[in-house]
DNA sequence: ATAATAGTGTCTATAAGACAATATGTA
DNA sequence: TACATATTGTCTTATAGACACTATTAT
């Protein structure tokens, strides 16, 4: 079979909670096109490579993240013709959510990599649509988050309930009520499971250290404010 | 930039529900590679053709549907670079749900085309990996029920509170309560507006008719039993 | 009248959200 | 001690689910 020429691209949603903030990592594009601005991480899938198996590869260059631990999931794949001014260029969106790094940008490409508020992402202020790709992907997690244990991927191993709400917090950008988030998380069936040890890291009185539980979805689910 | 050799498609779940059951549109395949199989229609992106463009024409072609009011949603890429013994095939799959045809696959190429009982299709009867990209649509339908309107896509214009139910109960294989349903519906703001006529098409008391209303989302969501 | 489906009311258990009160550490 | 955060409890309101009951047509 003869094909159309045409380049096939995965773009990396990478997400962390840091300072209360929802932020993503972004890329200052060293050429052309869009040469200077913020873009997505990506880059070209390989001949014989997965769509995942590219989205990995490119997670771990940037971040040094290579543990297949690290959540990472489809979006969506952007195909219109124009999109990319260099060719007809169809690019897969993935979404990856990581903890707060202790080393962040470890990787190879990470001298321009910047971690940055989602909030402060201004409106055409990103190389390509990634503007567009960011907000499905920032809008997937606000979803996920309701029904599934997906926030303890932004947490190390071991959390408080505390830091758990923190993630609600910033992700959804609204507070909630301690006493409550508390007792509703503690309820839902194998969302997380206590550790028995305690940390004293948030001040106050010790916190009781949980790590996830098995449950894939939540019920019920946790409802934004 | 000079590209790898690939191809891009697009392939269609187009669902139905009839006679009480969810139904999909497959096609016999009339030539190789898995000739003789059943498939999903779909067919290759054409150039300078967005990917939504590609569906919507192959989805035209295949049931004469050609209305804009269509629900089309992307659901996934599928890339594993063996996937297509052809060569390097990456598809998009798309969701189409329309509502129960007066006149079946009235399109062109509809020779070979059915409807087949979703739950009828034997593990690896599909051609490709047509079978987890079914299952995945199929999942992604039962979990848009719950928090949208989507259910009113596979019924007529107007329909009754009974229709809309049957369409839940085929879609996610499990009996509701008529009367807890019924409550649940017209109490949602926004998901159906009374028409003001009624309609005896069911039988019993005449049932009063309702179009699709506003809401894009449900508050509260409908609940799977 | 009888059958069939539409639609309303009522009750109970569960969950959400507001918020008081208590517990246990550090400065 | 004062302060900060954790954790439990209580109350009110809303919703889910079970199910009795009434309403309106066709035959």
């Amino acid at each position: 079979m003869d094909f159309e020429p045409l380049g096939l691209a995965t773009d990396l949603v990478i997400l962390t909670v840091r300072d209360g903030r929802l932020q993503v990592l972004l890329i200052r594009r060293g050429i052309a096109p869009y040469q200077g601005r913020w873009a997505l991480p990506g880059g070209f899938v390989r001949p014989d490579e997965d769509l995942e198996t590219t989205a990995r590869r490119e997670l771990a260059e940037e971040t040094g993240l290579s543990s297949d631990r690290i959540h990472l999931e489809q979006v969506a794949t952007y195909g219109a013709p124009d999109r990319d001014p260099r060719g007809r260029v169809v690019s897969v969106a993935y979404l990856a959510l990581v903890p707060d790094l202790p080393a962040p940008t470890a990787g190879s490409d990470a001298a321009s990599a910047h971690w940055i508020n989602t909030t402060d992402v201004d409106a055409g202020s990103l190389a390509f649509d990634h503007q567009r790709i960011l907000a499905d992907a920032v809008e997937r997690a606000r979803a996920k988050l309701e029904y599934s244990p997906l926030a303890t991927a932004f947490c190390p191993p071991e959390f408080t309930i505390s830091e758990l709400r923190g993630v609600y917090e910033a992700v959804w950008g609204t507070p909630l009520d301690p006493r409550n988030f508390h007792r509703k998380v503690t309820k839902t069936t194998n969302f997380v499971e206590p550790v028995g040890s305690t940390t004293t890291r948030d001040g106050g009185r010790p916190a009781q250290l949980f790590h996830r539980g098995t449950a894939t979805t939540l019920h019920p689910p946790m409802t934004r404010g």
